[in-house]
DNA sequence: GTCTATACTTTGATAGAC
DNA sequence: GTCTATCAAAGTATAGAC
């Protein structure tokens, strides 16, 4: 399904060097032309391995969820305070470590209708939402998340916060509010922190 | 700052058809022949109210930064649960209202250092994060939410959840875990009320 | 303010030599 | 597999009449 061809060496090169193009600028913001200039070569030979420039985009999705599926590694157990947070955490690491991935992804997942490979994009989040929400389960089942929360709540706002930081971080590291944190991954790390324990007084 | 010609009637005719065209498909893949044919009109005639494209996007990101602030109000006092639940509906209320200014500046946020007019965006966003920061800090000064939470963390995950809800609800509507609610504002609703107590067996 | 006509550039894509 | 040369279409923008 993902690739009939195991595709070229050359085609891989283009596509390598495409993907990050088309992450930044988007579909009709890369041309040929640039993504020729940026491999070295001619705009002829990039339609040598792609039938058109529709196919070359489809194909970067396509490994970008590739990519982003086989970086999936569990959580280590064993480790004592709110492990929720080790996922989510261990996830905006996931994200930060490949950025061009993730942004092609999310670009379709912004797009609403409009996609180009929606389908694809809904399974990709799908599975990763469902192995969230299955890891919050397994803690549940140990006593460590309360019984009467419903996990995909959890794994929602996981995937939501992180998402949230993701995207905005280079905006919000000037906010005023979050200049005592370094980096994206520590102010997550606080805001688990003050989810875990909710804001309600009581 | 905003505008140094209040904008002529034409003007504003082409800015608002514009927009969400804008805001759908991106910068780049509007072209002045499409907003020509949308609006009923000549190209000739997009440049003779703006000097060139880009100008007229920009013209239509600061209409939109205008049209989300000027929505803002305040949320009726008196409420007896979770008020900052009340407050997250509001906003979240208020992005679906007008969803394309609410994708033409997201798409700017999301565009990280390559955004066309980053600076606003960032003004704006801080703005509103700012009166949500007082609201929770309402919220705390009459006890209703615990003195030991950071206001700003309260108001990020609104934030986040919400523009989470608002970008991927298409999809996330889709998932057998949401199956049970109608609509992004039912299933935000739900995942607030979990955030305010917390998930932390205690 | 709005149009038609046009200039010039860029774009996606093809043909055919090496 | 890679290139140069080329094409038709679409792109932004301008000139000038009404």
């Amino acid at each position: 399904m993902t690739q009939a061809t195991p595709l070229s060496e050359g085609a891989q090169r283009i596509l390598r060097i495409a993907a990050p193009l088309f992450a930044v600028k988007g579909f009709s913001g890369v041309s040929i032309n640039d993504i020729a200039e940026a491999v070295g070569g001619s705009k002829a030979n990039i339609f040598h391995h792609f039938p058109n420039k529709q196919a070359l985009y489809l194909a970067a999705i396509g490994s970008a969820c590739e990519a982003f599926r086989s970086a999936y590694g569990k959580a280590e157990d064993g480790s004592d305070g709110d492990r929720v947070r080790a996922i989510a955490g261990r996830h905006l690491a996931r994200m930060f470590a490949d950025p061009d991935s993730v942004r092609l992804i999310l670009r379709e997942v912004f797009a609403g209708d409009k996609g180009q490979d929606r389908a694809r994009v809904a399974g990709i989040l799908h599975q990763n939402f469902a192995l969230l929400v299955g890891e919050v389960e397994e803690e549940q089942s140990r006593g460590r998340v309360r019984a009467d929360v419903d996990p995909a709540m959890v794994a929602l706002t996981v995937l939501a916060l992180n998402n949230f930081f993701f995207q905005s971080w280079s905006i919000l590291e000037r906010f005023e509010e979050f200049r005592p944190f370094a980096s994206a991954q520590e102010c997550a790390a606080a805001a688990f922190d003050t989810l875990a324990e909710g804001w309600l007084q009581r």
